[in-house]
DNA sequence: CGGCGCGACCTTACTGTGTAAAGGGCGGCG
DNA sequence: CGCCGCCCTTTACACAGTAAGGTCGCGCCG
């Protein structure tokens, strides 16, 4: 009898993007270390193997496709009148991209940028050149920095990962923080 | 025959210490991935079980320790003129540490600061009070955001993880790019 | 000097993980 | 109607972390 039996088929069909949206999830929700081949199954209805057929690679695909879901952002250079207000659009822009998945950071920060991610780095480049900017290649690896400490410090005194842990003092939030560290470097690169 | 006897006890008998030093080199030599209660016990001439041991609480209480390691210095304030040579010499502290186990940086950015870690932290925090620096919590934050940030763009632009991807131009060196854009951190917190 | 207790290390065993390999079944094309 | 190719599942294996319990050797007490 062909009643019961499970359906081969999954409910929708299966797709990268789909796959990446859930990983995001999990990491989110339940830390890189639980993010798992057979558990991303599950989120999706599907068995782990599955997922083999859309994205080659295995896991080291899925976790360079994360990291660079996380690091590609466009801003659109029209709204800004100077490069400093271009540079902050910018590390804003990447702060919130960091910081929408918190789970994925330390791969963000670890992996090298490829494929759309360095495509965001040579764009940006690119910008704050246009933009009047001399030197705009050591701008932007400064600016990079900056917004990737920013988001791992952010997160660490905010206790994202470890419950326990954060004796610290109450902080100003990590916005008017990172605005005001944004804004001297941005003063200081001017006087370069 | 008691001659051939797997000798029950090691070379040299285990401690603390050498666990991390050897975890900290499988994890700078092979990476994080690599690190493994078997092969660290391997490293060690010891079954992986023996470590629990010497530190109880596995993997994560083990994880812990190397982020506590490269996260943990000293300086001498004695030797700083200004608030700004001393906050230097805690940058060039904080960066020498983390690129001396480039395998560990992701832990050392992603687990939130404890014990002597969280230790460093505030002796950065008095000094800098002490020097003359209005604000010092929000410095110290913007600076180590930097450090942690910069560390992470020059690993990722030495390509130390996966090998093939690099095909960035060639850089200034990390030592010249770290100064330029510290020195204009610090120039922009001096008018802040 | 003999036993003995205890701490450092080992053995075994179980659950989970990544992934190669091969097996289905459902849709469409001839 | 049969067959093929695509997607997904099944099965299998090497290796991961670690709980539980065994074993050896050292030092201490009598």
């Amino acid at each position: 009898m062909m009643i019961g039996m499970p359906a081969k088929r999954p409910p929708i069909p299966l797709s990268r993007e789909r796959i990446i949206d859930a990983a995001l999830e999990i990491a989110d929700s339940q830390g890189l270390r639980r993010l798992t081949m057979r558990r991303l199954g599950d989120a999706l209805q599907v068995e782990a193997m599955a997922i083999y057929h859309h994205l080659p690679g295995g896991k080291e695909a899925l976790l360079d496709a994360l990291a660079q879901h996380v690091t590609t952002v466009e801003v659109d250079p029209s709204g800004a009148g100077s490069w400093q207000e271009l540079a902050a659009a910018w590390c804003r822009a990447g702060r919130a991209a960091l910081l929408a998945h918190p789970g994925v950071l330390s791969l963000a920060m670890t992996k090298p940028p490829k494929g759309s991610a360095a495509a965001t780095i040579r764009e940006q480049t690119q910008q704050l050149g246009d933009a009047g900017l001399a030197d705009p290649a050591g701008a932007v690896r400064a600016l990079r920095a900056y917004v990737f400490g920013s988001v791992a410090v952010e997160l660490q005194q905010t206790g994202w990962a470890d419950p326990k842990t954060q004796p610290v003092e109450p902080d100003p939030d990590g916005d008017t923080a990172f605005e005001q560290g944004l804004s001297a470097l941005i003063a200081g690169l001017a006087q370069a």
